[in-house]
DNA sequence: TACATTTGCCTAGGACGCCTAGGTAATTTA
DNA sequence: TAAATTACCTAGGCGTCCTAGGCAAATGTA
C-alpha cells in the first residue's frame, strides 16, 4: 500500500489552499481526504478533529497574514505605513479569500494569545505611532483602523459594492486618504 | 396525533430564536424540530432545505434591524443621527447575536436586492445628508460607515477587544466622535 | 542484513444531519 | 357530511464526523 506522506503541516496547507478553491466553510475532512486519495479516518491520526483542522488553517492565515503585513511596513512611516499596510490585508484577502475567511474564526482566548494575532495589533500600533496619539486615543484609533479594513473586505467579498458605478478601488483609496486625515486631526476629548 | 401548528413563519421565528440561544451556525433543521417535538422531515413541508431555513431567517433580521435603525433614525440629523444609527445596528448585535451573525448571510444578488439590505444603505444616505458631501464622496463615505460599524462589532464580538483596560464602550463612543468629525471635514480630493 | 519499533493508512461501524417518497390522520371547505 | 387539503408520520438513502482495532510500510537498531 503506497504511502502518501501525509502529516499535519501537509494538511494544514492543503486545507488552506481548498478553502480557497472552495471557501473555508466548505472544507472538511473528507474532502481532504478525497485531495489526498486517501479514507477520511486516515486523517484523524494527524489532526483531532475538524475544528482543529480548521484552528490550524486559521492559525497558518494568520501568519501569512501578519508576514505580509510586517513586509509592507518595513521602513514605511505615516500615510505611506498606513496604506501598505491596509493594502497587504486586502489584498490578502482577494487572493486568499479562504484563508482569509479563516482568519476571522473565532480562537479560543488561550490559542488567540499565542497566534500570529498579536502581532497584528502590535503593527497597528506601529503605523499609529507616526501620528503621535496619546493614549486612550492610540488604541481607540487601533480599534477604529482594524474595524474600518475588516468590515470594507467583508462588505467588498459579500457584493455590498456591487450597485454604484463607484468601484470598490476608488473608495477604499479615498478612505485611506480620509482616514490619515482624521489620524492627523484626530478630535481632543 | 396532535399537530403542533408549524407554518414557514413559525419556523423562521423560532430558527431566529434558536440562533440567538446558540448561534446560527447550529442552526440545523434538525435542532429546530427537535425544539418543537417534531421529526425532522416535517419541516420540509414548510421550508425548502436547511439554506433556505437560513436565508428566511437572514431576511427577518435584516428586516428588524432595519426597523429598528429607521426608529432611531426619525427626527433626527446630523451627529445626533448618526450616533443614534450606529447605537441602533451595535444594539441589536449584542441583544441578538445569531439574528445579527445571519444578517450577514451572504444572499444570491437577486434575494439581496429584494431584501431589507437597500433599506440599510438609503438610511446610511440619508445620514450623510447632513453633511453635504457632493458624490463620489458621499459614496466612499456610505463604505466608510457602513465597514467601520461592521468591522467594530464583528472584532468586538469576536473578543478582540479583550486585551487592554479600555472598553469597547468607550472606544465606540470616541470612534463615533471621530467618525463625526472627519464627516464634517471630509478631505477634498 | 535481520529484527523490532514506529507509524501511515486501512476497514468496520456508530452517531447525526440532510432530504425524498409515500402514507395517514386531522382540519378545512364545499 | 363528503371531499379536499394539509400537518405530520415512517422508512430509508446519502454524506460527514469520529472511534477502535488491524496490517503493512518505513525507520531504527543490532
Amino acid at each position: 500500500m503506497a504511502r502518501v506522506g501525509l502529516n499535519t503541516e501537509r494538511l494544514t496547507a492543503a486545507g488552506a489552499e481548498l478553502a480557497d478553491e472552495v471557501g473555508f466553510d466548505k472544507v472538511t475532512v473528507s474532502a481532504l481526504a478525497r485531495r489526498f486519495g486517501v479514507k477520511d479516518a486516515s486523517l484523524y491520526s494527524h489532526v483531532k478533529n475538524s475544528q482543529d483542522l480548521k484552528t490550524r488553517i486559521a492559525l497558518l492565515a494568520l501568519e501569512e497574514l501578519a508576514d505580509r503585513a510586517a513586509a509592507a511596513l518595513a521602513g514605511r512611516a505615516g500615510k505611506d505605513a498606513l496604506t501598505a499596510f491596509a493594502n497587504a490585508y486586502r489584498d490578502y484577502a482577494h487572493e486568499h479569500p479562504g484563508r482569509y475567511a479563516a482568519a476571522q474564526l473565532d480562537l479560543d482566548p488561550e490559542t488567540a494569545r499565542a497566534s500570529a494575532a498579536v502581532r497584528h495589533s502590535q503593527m497597528t500600533r506601529a503605523i499609529l505611532r507616526g501620528y503621535r496619539l496619546a493614549e486612550p486615543d492610540e488604541t481607540d484609533a487601533v480599534r477604529l483602523l482594524g474595524s474600518t479594513f475588516h468590515g470594507y473586505v467583508a462588505l467588498e467579498r459579500s457584493g455590498g459594492f456591487q450597485h454604484t458605478p463607484r468601484t470598490a478601488e476608488d473608495s477604499w483609496t479615498r478612505i485611506l486618504d480620509a482616514l490619515d486625515a482624521l489620524l492627523r486631526a484626530w478630535p481632543a476629548a
